[in-house]
DNA sequence: GATGAATGAGTTTTCATTCAT
DNA sequence: CATGAATGAAAACTCATTCAT
């Protein structure tokens, strides 16, 4: 029933999307307390179980609500439309986008902080759980187009390519969060190129072959 | 104080450690129910407080001891003695030790999924953070010795490098822990040389000048 | 106040009738959800309210209007009216009657899984505990009436006559339910009665002098 | 685990169990509140949950309980020894030594009162629902006996039959319970007498005949 | 040395009811 | 007439920790 929500102040969903989206970024899903959100937001308790279903569905909302943002922004493209030419310089311009829509939307950068979180997820079927799948599926499909291509490496199991490739978004996410204080504008200028640049040095095809030809 | 803990029957260790290790593992740190692991393990609450502090203290206990199996088993080694030429071989060697003692100490396996959980642990300063940060400095060490040798990058920050081999480390952790039982003799026998081709990738002073001469 | 409920359109009142009268059967009173009701019945939270007056209304209302029903369909009777020559085969009549009517308005059937609920409450003096209690007057009224003209035993409390009657009442009831669909129609017609004869044998004056010739 | 549960202070025992017949009696399962009841004994309720599973495991141990006491107090007895000599008369015996307990012990009069309302328990399988089931169980056998004897009457579905004397067991323990205060020694004495009576009324093979008897 | 027992504070979720519009 | 929105109180249950013995 997130209908509810839409008609609910803008002012107060901000507040709830704030103190939620620092809580699940800082305790992980099971570990975040509605509680602690609920004091930080101002909201009551039982308001909340008006415009949400339960834990979950506030937690599914604010990822969904995060991935709408960031796709009208940095805008959506289909993995069909790639070529060998503008695999890898598509993915930098990408980059460029959602760096500048994080610049402007601060609570943005919570996204990847909760998102990442969800893969441990035991729970098989989990709301939760099919988010994180959700985005996994995401990436394979890229992975196989650049595969096709003849731009990815085939010469890893697919699975490993793909962790790795999620693991390694990850990481830059959170570095970038970590250190955007103290970056330079040129630094960030630079960003976009040298990041991708990993993704190709990880998953190239050329680096595929460079491993074999090192082979003693 | 872990000293009592020595004088602890051994069986009754190994029990506990089992499943304390299994649901830590399973829900991190904050997750993690000393409930559950007493009574899988069969021990008393009141044995437990005698021999440990609190939950934070079983939990360094655990991953120190198994840091210290580990190390003793694979044989520390001394990032000064690696050279150019023995640099990634040696790691090679070290990975595929590491496997070996796996494969023997099923329990082991559990070690990652501990560890790699407590990046994000927001405490500044705690206990469980204090072990992260060991590791960290760890392989902080080694990609120092690596650039000084000229065999590792230099021409992206340090922390975003020593981020992106913990993320690589973890990401190929779990990959071998949850395909293990997929793969022939072959397979593993490869993956030493395959996966540290991967660091190479990523890490070695090659892929930085491969990325700037595909600068447009 | 159930003037505004006049004025309520048929179809709402129906949809919501219906949906309370399943709720109310299955978990009682006190267990029964509001919430529950409503969601089924699509009829808003402050819409019940302007039509009852709280949770209790609600259900005195529904159980009345039941009340009502059957006394029409069926036929009131005066309890004065009764002779020593028509005393039983005036509730058999009615008893076939009562069946013919439930056969009809389905939703009837859950009356008596309702009423019968109600015997325990203990607030005194509550809504729901007065209904029960009319009830049992008019139970009362009739053994009365048997009594006076001597079909009725008088060997016993009359509480304990009232208590085993309305009792014995409420076990045909959900007999009668739970079975209703493996009934031939055969059995239908011998119902009313076997089923009054069961009321005979616990309340006639003979069951009572029978008793007496047995003992020793 | 309800053997730590015998460990307890006797006197702490007698005072939950004491509260908890009162509130189960007085609210059924669902409806009963463990808060409440933790509030009348001065319980804590981390401590209640020390020695109880959970709410139904509370339940079933004071039912199990109420009944143990009972047996050992009434002495059970087996459905295969009874004759058509005996059948009645030994049942005569058991509800005076019945009364004899209870008098004594005073909370046992709950005993009836939580039990019932079993009955209506939706959930099938659950722990409460298996408890009524064992009893009705119990009242079948005998019912069984009874008809091979030819003392009690075949002409009626049984489950009819079981249903009803369930019933009337029920409300005759009511009643009981309700007017034990006001009732002399003398009533007290014959009341055995003319309740078995009762269920002689309903159940004997004479009542069946007398029925059909009187049909027209 | 070792433990059984006790607990307060926490968890998520549902309740019936009210009020401003 | 009608309802969307808000809420405090209560529900069952789990937590890590302590203390007397």
């Amino acid at each position: 029933m997130s209908r509810r929500l839409e008609k609910l102040d803008a002012e107060r969903q901000r507040r709830l999307f704030e103190s939620a989206a620092a809580e699940f970024a800082a305790h992980g899903f099971d570990g975040a307390s509605l509680n602690r959100i609920l004091e930080k937001s101002g909201m009551s308790k039982s308001s909340l179980y008006y415009y949400f279903d339960d834990k979950a569905d506030l937690f599914t909302t604010l990822i969904e609500r995060s991935m709408a943002v960031l796709f009208k922004e940095i805008g959506g493209f289909d993995p069909d439309v790639l070529t060998t030419d503008t695999f890898w310089s598509t993915f930098e311009e990408l980059y460029r986008r959602a760096i500048a829509v994080i610049d402007k939307n601060g609570w943005l950068v919570q996204f990847g902080g909760m998102f990442y979180r969800l893969r441990g997820d035991p729970k098989q079927g989990s709301a939760t759980g099919r988010i994180f799948q959700a985005a996994r599926n995401w990436v394979t499909l890229i992975v196989e187009r650049g595969q096709a291509l003849g731009v990815v490496r085939s010469d890893l199991p697919q699975s490993l390519l793909i962790d790795s490739t999620m693991s390694l978004l990850e990481t830059l996410d959170r570095w970038v969060v970590a250190h955007w204080g103290e970056l330079a504008a040129a630094d960030k200028d630079a960003m976009p190129n040298k990041h991708i640049a990993l993704f190709r040095n990880l998953l190239s095809a050329d680096a595929g072959r460079a491993v074999s030809d090192n082979r003693p």
